[in-house]
DNA sequence: CTGACTGCAAATAGTTTGCATGACG
DNA sequence: CGTCATGCAAACTATTTGCAGTCAG
């Protein structure tokens, strides 16, 4: 089930490709091979991506698909909580693989692109104070932390 | 003058317009009646603002400023630290007036786009933790806060 | 079969650049 | 006065929409 080690996941704690696929399917969307293409291209992938990075990547196995399509089938995966947006990374219209967790956040390469999630980010003694403070509701929150990832500290030296 | 009634920040902790101003011309920035225009309106906002937002408040004011001046005073705005980029409230290109602090946060109320900053987030022990365990070299975070402030909450019922 | 999906083209939105004119210091 | 800034137009990039043909279920 959910994750206990916050990191370093191993591929069953991803949803997989066929998860979404049936997910998809229950949801009352059909499974076409444009949008199959799109899915083992972002199951695979442990880093964030815009979508023209899904487009240029699908293109090679599947070159009839047209950029119209990545934009749609981002918008269902997202609609639908299977990706999530990154912002700290650069473009603010980078996507990830979701965990099948409810709450977690982002840890990314500044280099190499890499999303680590964690979950347990322990900021609601933070937003006690704040809403102290502050008198707001507060609802949520986006928290994401930048930095080089192992390999990239490596390559670095 | 800047209404206290909603925030919690006395004055003295923003960049006032003059002090902007004197920072434009040290870097050696021409301080025009157009740049002016924008810091008065971004000086005197307390929410966050997209560059047309920008546009359209000076376009009252001042009838002939162009959208592009705009883009290019926010730029070097930005470049100087002056001002900084808020995400969580939906569009990714929206900017807020920067405290003269260092590390510093954001609070955005999800109604009226009302930005609190506050400082001492203090995450540097989950910072830690994930450094240790992922083997990441963490070099900074991105941490936004988004609910209702007071007065919306006011209003919502 | 039939409604949903695709791909194209065109529309829309957001942002940047080139260049002649204008104005700050 | 020289240089930097402005405003316009146009170029670019990113994203969305309309529509006719196509295909998954």
């Amino acid at each position: 089930m959910i994750n206990e080690k916050y990191f370093h996941l191993p591929i069953e704690m991803r949803f997989t490709q066929n998860k979404i696929a049936s997910i998809l399917r229950q949801q009352g969307y059909k499974l076409t091979p444009q949008r199959r293409a799109v899915l083992s291209v972002i199951a695979l992938s442990h880093d964030h991506f815009t979508p023209t990075d899904i487009h240029e990547r699908v293109h090679q196995k599947y070159p009839d698909i047209g950029l119209v399509t990545v934009y749609r089938t981002l918008h269902i995966l997202a609609g639908l909580g299977l990706i999530c947006e990154v912002h700290a990374g650069g473009s603010c219209q980078s996507y990830v693989m979701r965990r099948p967790s409810e709450h977690h956040h982002h840890l990314i390469c500044s280099d190499c692109g890499t999303v680590v999630d964690f979950a347990n980010c322990d900021i609601s003694e933070l937003e006690q104070r704040l809403s102290h403070e502050t008198g707001f509701e507060i609802e949520s929150h986006l928290l994401e932390f930048l930095g080089l990832c192992r390999n990239c500290q490596k390559e670095a030296k």
